[in-house]
DNA sequence: GCAATACTAGACTGATTGGTATAGTGAAGA
DNA sequence: TCTTCACTATACCAATCAGTCTAGTATTGC
């Protein structure tokens, strides 16, 4: 019999869209195995902390896809093309809207709890870089940090918004509209 | 023996706030219980239906509430009036960022397949009957559309990440910001 | 070719799940 | 006082849950 066999990353990323799809909670072992592929056994030795451990493993993973690409860019490179970058990164990662952000999930339901830290890290330092990168680029301490508020907040807006009215589009609109807010505020205080 | 008795009215609110606590999958009947103090039999006394039941009917009561308070007025009330109501029923509500939205979290979870229609109709409504009122203050359709989106959607990202950060004071600065970006549309647009 | 290792498959377990059934309690009306 | 009915309490049920365990099968290094 063809046995499949999988790596840990193939795993991560597999078991993490199941639990974007049904939540923590909702995402039993059985819906896991299904919708991955993998079986119990193969999860367990991928995961011995069971689904917690699972869960855990793969918000790490997420944020630390974020902070490479998104994170540290605005952080330390050139700020105007790390924003620049930031909506195209962000578009893409979200699938245009199609896909929610794990972190925020979980940020909403009971799982809050128990992912407390890694969600708190995960949210102050999207906001915070991005904060610094508007400072870097000339904006005003007042104007860079409501702004970072704002888009970190309605993105995370759209993507509920995007799932509850079944309407991808709305991600689109509000990153576009996020964007052009953003670039009167580089502009206006431009430094050059 | 002391025997409570509880109205459904009263059994609705504090069935709700277990599920805005716990999520749909996370608020087990043994939790609901507990928390409500209601027993297993009153609660499938007033709701018959079950657990998916009550959930129905508390998304049910939640929209009405918001349709008399809020949504009917920015339909048919004097607009800028309204609006100004709306950020104080609003704030009210959702207890400054302490209260989730019920329907915001069951759009992101696997409940939203189970309830997918009144969570759009939730939703599609705010937005609209927001755009509606601005229209009537006399702002321009494209910016009434946008700007009412806008809103709708970074008051759910507010409150995710006031969950996220559990920095209640996020929710009131975005609050502050969405009515600061609604007054000058309005003003900018003054009929009079 | 052989052993060790990395991974997979799925039967099994005890606890917990949502839901039902039964046996109430107590206030209101006659 | 007796009946009725709205409501409560909890024992119980089958199904499902997360997690364990054993018995594997391929691949790798030698």
């Amino acid at each position: 019999m063809a046995r499949t066999v999988f790596e840990k990353s193939d795993a991560i990323t597999r078991v993490a869209e199941v639990f974007r799809e049904l939540g923590f909670e909702g995402a039993s072992l059985f819906e896991i195995t299904e919708r991955t592929g993998l079986s119990k056994g193969s999860l367990y030795h991928f995961f011995p902390g069971g689904k917690e451990g699972m869960a855990a493993e793969i918000l790490a993973d997420v944020d630390g896809w974020f902070v490479r690409e998104v994170f540290e860019p605005l952080e330390r490179g050139e700020p105007r093309a790390a924003i620049a970058q930031m909506w195209r990164t962000v578009d893409a990662y979200f699938r245009s809207g199609r896909r929610v952000c794990l972190l925020g999930a979980f940020a909403l339901d009971e799982t809050r709890d128990r992912f407390a830290k890694p969600i708190r890290v995960y949210f102050k330092r999207w906001i915070e870089s991005l904060d610094i990168a508007l400072l870097r680029a000339g904006v005003d301490a007042a104007t860079a940090r409501s702004l970072a508020e704002d888009i970190v907040g309605s993105i995370q807006g759209a993507l509920t918004l995007a799932r509850a009215l079944k309407d991808d589009a709305v991600f689109g609109r509000t990153l576009e509209r996020l964007q052009r807010r953003a670039d009167a505020a580089l502009s206006s205080h431009s430094k050059s």
